[in-house]
DNA sequence: TTGCAATTCAAACATCTGTATGAAACTATT
DNA sequence: AATAGTTTCATACAGATGTTTGAATTGCAA
């Protein structure tokens, strides 16, 4: 039983490269050096480099999704069973931008390797990804019973769209600071939490979406805008 | 100058080699191989593989970069200068999203390197993508000039927002079919350029952004939002 | 203590990879 | 035709990488 020991040494070391220098350029070799166990150490007790790269994956992601799918029952108990929409979004978005945004990220080894696992996207993690789809449908049903009159098709976007504003600000962190000039506060989370969330309500409650073939160059979007500035 | 020849031929063949099949399992030999010339023919015309990556990559990303810039010149000039927020992003957006998308990307081969370039983001390529923010400050210009009154921290997260969907969606084009079944129509590229310009007038006119700080889980989105339904 | 299974270890394996070399083939100018 | 410059080619190089192996060690039960 004492394995557990070089088994958790091995998966903290390889998070913790993995997190500083990216899938890239870490091998097995500075791995289990980080780690202070022999080379045979990962494939004994992981079979292969990948496996191991999908464990590290696959347990991070099921935190975030255990900690999405808390908040969302926690909204949905305060209203009965129904959240509101902001609510479910935030749910969805939460736990990941908390997760990997905020100035106490540097300390988080678990965080930053999610941003790389997000950025870099080696085909282990990738193959784990296509699984997700199920976790988010049950986030559509939610959303389903938020808005019940809204096409099923409106609620697939807004979802997509909430994810990749979300995903995009992690992503691209840095180019926002450096376009910016340091303008966007990337640290305040909460603050752009609440921005994505309502973005993503302002995209699943405002237009009537797409006119089926808009003119080349039309003058404003159309649908049932309303703008109050400018 | 016959070496023209050969060096094309390896910029097609590679071009085409890392759209099918990623950047991560095609080596130098497969490349050779399909472009029948000689291994040391990378080496001799480009130096390294990274700068042959880095070649492919610029060029295309020059294509893009003009056809934007095209496009929101000739929006400028429709308004006299001033051309009106949804003509800026849809000229960010479209070029990107028209390219990547639609029923006949799988004859593009120019289009599918160009997506994988976005999913699986080498090295030489990130490099690239960092000099991109100049590019993306001459887009803020025009829409300073098209919401004057607007902060500037807003148009950065207008814009910021505008970039994650449209490569989000390119990104997690298979998802999001998966997900809705089928239901999203991923080859109406007009219909999401729409969409997501849409989304993104909203998220820059629609409310006064972020109060401070939020509640742990507020009742409703914050700021002026107008909501027509539920 | 003995025996047995689980674990660790050093070393080797088997490729695969990008790159370099130096000779050969070609091209164009004189 | 001769030469000089460019391009192609086969081959070798040097190093890195994930994986395997078989012996040594450890831990624990009988």
């Amino acid at each position: 039983m004492s394995s557990d020991r070089t088994r958790s040494a091995i998966l903290a070391a390889a998070e913790r490269l993995y997190a500083d220098r990216g899938f890239g350029d870490v091998t097995l070799r500075d791995i289990v050096a980080e780690a202070n166990v022999n080379l045979a150490a990962v494939n004994y007790h992981f079979g292969s480099k990948d496996e191991l790269i999908a464990e590290l994956f696959v347990s991070r992601s099921l935190a975030t999704n255990r900690e999405r799918l808390n908040e969302l029952k926690a909204a949905e108990d305060d209203g009965g069973g129904r959240a509101p929409i902001d609510a479910i979004l935030r749910a969805l978005v939460g736990p990941t931008l908390r997760g990997c945004l905020g100035p106490d990220r540097e300390g988080s080894t678990a965080a930053r390797f999610m941003i790389r696992a997000s950025i870099e996207s080696v085909p282990p993690i990738r193959r784990i990804k296509n699984r997700e789809v199920d976790h988010l449908r049950k986030f559509i049903a939610a959303m389903r019973r938020a808005m019940p009159g809204r096409d099923d098709v409106e609620l697939y976007w807004g979802l997509h769209f909430a994810l990749a504003m979300s995903h995009h600000t992690i992503r691209e962190r840095e180019r926002l600071t450096k376009l910016s000039e340091g303008k966007c506060d990337l640290d305040d989370v909460q603050a752009i939490i609440d921005r994505v969330v309502s973005v993503s309500v302002m995209a699943l409650t405002g237009g009537e979406m797409p006119a089926k073939k808009a003119p080349a160059r039309p003058a404003m979007p159309q649908g049932r805008l309303t703008r109050q500035d400018l």
